[in-house]
DNA sequence: GTGGTCTAGACCACG
DNA sequence: GTGGTCTAGACCACT
């Protein structure tokens, strides 16, 4: 469970847990069944508020990413290769959509959208 | 003066009229000292409230894109192509970073992330 | 926090408030992560609208004074002591060069303007 | 009349009239019975509203600086030397209170003071 | 007419 | 409770 938060980002720090969870669950590095742990020990460890995390793991269970039983705690669903390469390719898409649309807004083609994601990636490896 | 606000999106109101006149101007589609509608005009046009526009203006002062003259208007301002080439760099380079990150997140290769692009642009097209 | 707001002075109240706390932030009075008193406090304290003290600390925000956390509130951004001298001399600079502009039109030499402002000065004490 | 306005600095148009042309006849280079030119003409050479000369007209009359004889036009008041050097000291005082202030705001001592004074002084020279 | 400032008060998301 | 957004409407200085 290699989470962080920052609670000075923009985003709601709730966001940030339910992105880095499903990001994580997406690419099968959290197995199916594997227990969530405990929103109070979370909360503690990560020194955000216990409603905090019950809303991301509430927005994880509604997005069917986990599943929770009450008295046992919360669980990572069983998704089959499948279904987890559509859960990817809607949200990469729907991201994409809005990215491509900015880009076209500040005058680029297809041609040098490309070069600039080359640029930028290969900047970020050094 | 080609804009239109939505206020149903995520997005305020003010950063979607900020988002569209700046990129009007990075186009080159504003000239220098291309009047700007007043404030009260533009409100009522878009329907939204005077103050709302101006936080808009304000930012686009802010960033260098429009000068105010008080009792006479407000007017994009003079870039030399090599100052909106910079702005646009700018602007470009801050968003693929934040785009690329999240791609990565998502477990995309740069391979891939191309790949997808192309993909996505495309279905646009049509 | 010591601040006090005229309303009839020149300067508008939201630009008095701006000075002041940054002043206090760059003298090292204000330290790293104090917390600023909300703005519906400090608006009452001050007998002012929420709104004018709201702009103030988006002025203090956007020059890295502050940072605000939703739901949070308002604190003194970690600003290493070269930070601090540096928005200092630019501050400084920027206010002396109008002031030497303006001395000189009145025709005084480098050396009359030292001994004014020794004149001055010592006045105040008084 | 060398004099020049700048409609987008912050500072009101009648009062750059004001400020400068004051200054001049301060430092003596607008000798006494000098007629100012005609609201009309000043107004085309500067490419400004009449409105706005006749303001900084009036300014400098309610302050001692011009007379204006209808029909005829406006002339630089007979000042004697001492009345001259009042004026000018009045001026500087009063500017030099509000600098003083600022300046210790930002928490500098006398010597500092002086120390910027020469340093940004000379920094112009070049 | 223009933009600049300030007001009172509403609704929202976040924690 | 916090800050963020938006509203309607007032008054001012400048041109």
């Amino acid at each position: 469970m290699n989470v962080t938060v920052s609670p000075r980002s923009e985003k709601p720090i709730y966001q940030q847990l339910y992105e880095q969870i499903s990001a994580q669950i997406l690419r099968g590095e959290l197995a199916s069944e594997f227990p969530l742990p405990p929103i109070r020990t979370m909360a503690k460890e990560l020194r955000i508020s216990v409603i905090t995390v019950k809303k991301a793991w509430e927005m994880l269970e509604r997005e069917g990413f986990i599943y929770s039983i009450v008295g046992r705690g919360c669980f990572v669903e069983d998704l089959s290769a499948a279904a987890r390469t559509d859960k990817r390719i809607e949200k990469l898409t729907e991201r994409l959509t809005k990215d491509l649309a900015y880009y076209r807004e500040m005058g680029l083609t297809l041609h040098e959208i490309i070069r600039w994601v080359k640029h930028v990636y290969n900047e970020r490896e050094n």
